[in-house]
DNA sequence: CTAATGACGACAC
DNA sequence: CGTGTCGCCATTA
């Protein structure tokens, strides 16, 4: 494993650990929250690290949607697990891939 | 060092 | 209102 970075991945991984349950947040806020308001995509890259980085801590990442709510993300889950999990924690969806963010919207610092 | 890519976002058309 | 294009920042080739 390369990280190189750990500082901007840590960041991510902090934050997604925070997402409490039945709620989701935004590559972009998360990004913003950062400081690095474009560099959404980053955050995306650092769970994608993530995937990989599950040495035992469990993080939420499915909670962690597009500012759409889409699932964009999914494809990098094992079947639907990012769906079932988000619905099993009392998440409703718009449509099948698209969760009602606008209802279970969460942001890091909230709760401070 | 340059080019291409990515779990995104905003703006233009 | 739907689609297309550019921009962001970091990583990899």
């Amino acid at each position: 494993m390369k990280m190189t970075q750990n500082d901007y991945y840590n960041r991510v991984y902090e934050i997604v650990a925070e997402i409490p349950y039945g709620r989701v947040t935004t590559y972009g806020t998360i990004a913003r929250y950062l400081g690095v308001a474009s560099g959404a995509r980053m955050v995306g890259y650092a769970l994608n690290n993530l995937a990989s980085n599950s040495d035992g801590t469990v993080y939420p990442a499915h909670r962690v949607v597009n500012r759409l709510g889409q699932l964009t993300g999914r494809a990098h889950f094992p079947g639907d697990s990012m769906r079932e999990r988000l619905e099993q924690e009392g998440v409703t969806f718009k449509e099948e891939y698209t969760v009602d963010i606008e209802n279970h919207f969460w942001e890091p610092g909230m709760g401070s």
